[in-house]
DNA sequence: CTGCGTGCAAAGTATTTGCAAACCG
DNA sequence: CGGTTTGCAAATACTTTGCACGCAG
């Protein structure tokens, strides 16, 4: 079970492992796309009575600073949150996410490194880190 | 005089060339790092009597749509706006920003074609746009 | 039991809208 | 002139904070 993985992280940060948390975990393993916070807390109040609005601010944004899920700026002007794959949340990443879908996959081996050196040369700036956000459309929605 | 090469991107979008608009441009050509609109706000207001942040907000998001303008992720979680080149703001590119002292220079040649097959073929996903987002230190906040 | 986590209410902040007046072309 | 653009006020998001209670470890 996935969730496994993400309690250890949690633990391993110094953050408890409550309901509420795994609930914000197992909702993004569940839809597989990114949302909102509202959405999320939405998605919650089904199987949650009571949970505030607060309480999913105060965990995604958490939960992102371990980096178990990540924050993508969205096509309206608000941020969404996606969860990164437990297996690689520590390995640099990015996301792609599907524009008529939402649906979000990772890609991996950035494989840029290469042109950050050229890029430090050409500007006389030093890269510290760089995001790249990818849009596009997913397998499904090609169709 | 680089307002004029922004003055035919407006016509040619159907925008009219107005004060205020060649305010936010002539802020940013003097500026050449990025601002929130309070601040690009709070600067004009030295140079007109009367403008209203609304104002600023409506022609950031215009000049952004049309290519003068871009809208960055800053550090607080906040939009922030830069000035695209005219010469280039109709190409691909990026942008890098200063952690120290926010400067923003482009990043032309994203030579990222090559890598963005292989995340297709990786990720199943047809790319249709991506955004690289940089950050770094300056030549002179280096030192 | 000890401190982190949560709910609730309330406050902040950023951004947008509606409309009449002013202005560009 | 005719349709944009602007100022102002007010509304609307979205997100955060404070505090008392509750629960994980």
């Amino acid at each position: 079970m996935a969730l496994k993985r993400y309690r250890k992280s949690l633990k391993k940060n110094g953050l408890k492992i409550t309901p509420k948390r795994e609930g914000i975990i197992g909702f993004f393993l569940k839809k597989g796309y990114y949302a909102t916070p509202e959405e999320v807390w939405k998605n919650l109040k089904t199987s949650f009575k009571k949970i505030g609005l607060p309480t999913v601010y105060r965990n995604l944004k958490q939960l992102s600073k371990i980096g178990i899920l990540t924050r993508l700026e969205g096509k309206e002007d608000r941020f969404y949150y996606g969860l990164c794959q437990a297996e690689k949340s520590e390995e640099h990443h990015h996301h792609i996410v599907c524009l008529k879908c939402q649906k979000v996959s990772e890609v991996e081996d950035c494989r840029f490194e290469d042109s950050l050196e050229k890029i430090e040369v050409k500007t006389g700036f030093k890269v510290v880190n760089h995001s790249l956000q990818l849009q596009g459309l997913c397998q499904q929605c090609q169709k």
